[in-house]
DNA sequence: TTGCACTTTGGAATCATTCCAACTCATTCG
DNA sequence: CGAATGAGTTGGAATGATTCCAAAGTGCAA
């Protein structure tokens, strides 16, 4: 079951939801006390399941409006933003993605060594990562079609 | 219409194929040239597309097979490892994802203002990121379930 | 009380991906 | 040669996450 929201954190999903024109709900309310409690990164899946002990008849659209809602006035963010088709590369090089929200369109970024070296280095003792995958999001002005070396 | 794959290009295919007991076919050559011939990151939608213009009767469950073989044998990437459900999280300083392949877990990393500064600052001029992703990929000793702190 | 804007809800629809059983084709073996 | 084998391919069905939609609910303001 989950507690109930701080008067702190309830203040916060207030304002946050008040800037976008928007209203603290009971349904609301849950879903963000469930992300609190329990900071593991559940799953939509998850979220429904835990917030449906304290509100059984909570439909799962609904958790999905607030979590978009909830990411759409920062509040929260989504671990995986690239829910979309998986796509695929031949550059088998280490580099970065920078993924153009204007175009959708997806460049390659050089990275170098020493990136990567200080980026392994972040890690606390105990985690061994074999991949590192970064992509940026944003605009580029670069709206030419690029050559496609080989 | 997609070239043929040049002479080299056919051995490294074979090649890598061939180390894990896999055969070169017509299918594959034409999928491993789609991905060489335009390096723009293609959903396996659209390598489907450009593909069965050399090869009408190609079918979209060998584009997915054929992709899967070169992924396993390190031709080619992934570039969204993250395809299953999205996950959501309420922190929201600055820090990159460890995913834990053996427990499926994820786990926050905190990310040193300096590294994100230095990751920044690999971006070619015209490329504008409002947010960087960062996730590692690999194995954690950590397997003892964490404090959820609030 | 009525209207309006925002919400919630369940079910249908969509979309990427996976699964599966039938089929092809080259190779091996008797 | 002709059957058996096995990797590879195929189309269609199944799955699973997510989105869409239309109907109903909930204040709040005029």
């Amino acid at each position: 079951m989950i507690q109930k929201l701080s008067e702190h954190d309830r203040e916060k999903l207030q304002e946050s939801l008040a800037t976008s024109g928007q209203k603290v709900t009971p349904q609301r309310e849950i879903v963000f006390a469930v992300l609190l409690a329990k900071r593991d990164h559940p799953t939509v899946e998850d979220v429904f399941q835990r917030a449906r002990e304290s509100m059984p008849g909570l439909s799962l659209a609904t958790v999905y409006n607030c979590l978009e809602t909830f990411v759409g006035c920062g509040l929260v963010r989504q671990v995986n933003h690239e829910r979309e088709s998986t796509r695929y590369c031949p550059n088998l090089a280490p580099h970065a993605h920078f993924r153009d929200e204007a175009t959708g369109r997806v460049h390659d970024i050089e990275l170098p060594p020493e990136i990567l070296q200080s980026l392994r280095s972040i890690l606390p003792p105990g985690f061994n990562s074999e991949t590192i995958e970064i992509s940026f999001h944003g605009r580029s002005q670069d709206h030419a079609p690029r050559p496609s070396s080989n």
